[in-house]
DNA sequence: CGATTTTCGTATTATCCAGTACTTAAATTG
DNA sequence: CAATTTAAGTACTGGATAATACGAAAATCG
């Protein structure tokens, strides 16, 4: 990765601790939406200065863009990993229900899923913010369809349901799953209607 | 219905147009969702002066409100009648798709998609709307499951599934669906996806 | 040390917001 | 006509917002 190493040079050394501001940043978009929170409010609950802020993002959208390139290395690349490890379709499905139906709360973390709130309110984003959001988007579709795809040629899905179709049925899916998950839904109603959903394929 | 009679009281005559305001203000919390407009630009787009907005809906929140409740007139009824009319569960499993698929041409925007996003961000909400907005939704949940346990009883319905976990599912489904076409997806995809999704029931 | 470079954060700007005091306009009543 | 009643809208308050100007602080370099 890059260098973390206190390479000197001339003037007055940062104090400011972009990994935290950034960590606080996600959380709060996390947790209250990409419009729901100022950067007012950041700074404040991330202990910095505005224009510490600014003259380490740029703008609103500069973190905002910053917030969710984090957020999908660290939370959703898994999930492109699921798909992409040529695992058998069942282990697959089985991997992916698990990441679904992870108890975000007992383990700590947000629950939601940032990027469809970002995908979904996206008129409230910053021209980049916005485009990354799509891109990442785009990217989860390609590779749901290709693990479709391949399932198909193993006989292990329906080759009648257009893999479009099924993709955007199983995206939607997972993101609702987070939706209830944040609204409080009880952990075990959340499996049923998800294991009731992945039915379909069988 | 109450009388709209120019039943002439004292003082100088209202010339606020309640029932424009309350249109203009449903149309821009629908096309931009219900934080995403403020009073002001309402104010802008009806040609009113703000106290006089005030005078008529009383805050923010009476607004809100008051769109919230005009719109359901068109959204609860329709879902409503489908699921108490007691049609064969095919029929009414057709009808309720034609209804989530309707005029996506006409409007630009799905039919339920409002009460959807207040649902949805209503901790954005004041209040009355909220209540209002949760109130729907529990009515609709009511519904869908006797709907389900009537079908159930009449063998239509596979019995070892949850009614509460079939009502989330299909619950879920119909907004995902109204989200999806806000967003744009042809309306033959739609359609897949939502037959797709219904498939899961036979 | 003094010059230079870079970052720091206080304090400010301009704009928007929800909500309201207050004056003026338009009607009815006597 | 004058008193009364009600609604009209201008202009304001207090507060939050995104973004920045600017001087002080803290380091290195010569």
């Amino acid at each position: 990765m890059g260098d973390e190493d206190d390479k000197r040079v001339r003037g007055r050394p940062k104090t400011l601790n972009r990994g935290n501001v950034l960590k606080i940043a996600v959380e709060s978009y996390w947790a209250e939406g990409p419009s729901g929170v100022s950067i007012n409010e950041i700074c404040r609950r991330a202990g910095v200065s505005k224009p510490g802020v600014y003259r380490e993002f740029g703008s609103e959208d500069g973190l905002k863009l910053a917030a969710l390139q984090s957020y999908q290395t660290t939370v959703q690349a898994p999930v492109g990993d699921i798909l992409t490890d040529g695992l058998p379709s069942d282990q697959a499905l089985r991997a992916l229900t698990d990441f679904v139906l992870l108890d975000h709360k007992a383990h700590g973390l947000p629950v939601g899923w940032l990027q469809v709130a970002m995908c979904r309110s996206s008129d409230e984003l910053g021209m980049r913010a916005r485009v990354r959001a799509e891109q990442f988007h785009d990217q989860i579709s390609i590779n749901l369809g290709q693990w479709i795809d391949n399932a198909k040629s193993k006989g292990q899905f329906p080759v009648e349901v257009y893999t479009e179709t099924a993709a955007i049925y199983i995206e939607t899916r997972i993101a609702t799953e987070m939706e209830l998950q944040k609204q409080g839904v009880a952990q075990d109603e959340l499996e049923r209607v998800f294991k009731f959903a992945v039915s379909v394929f069988s």
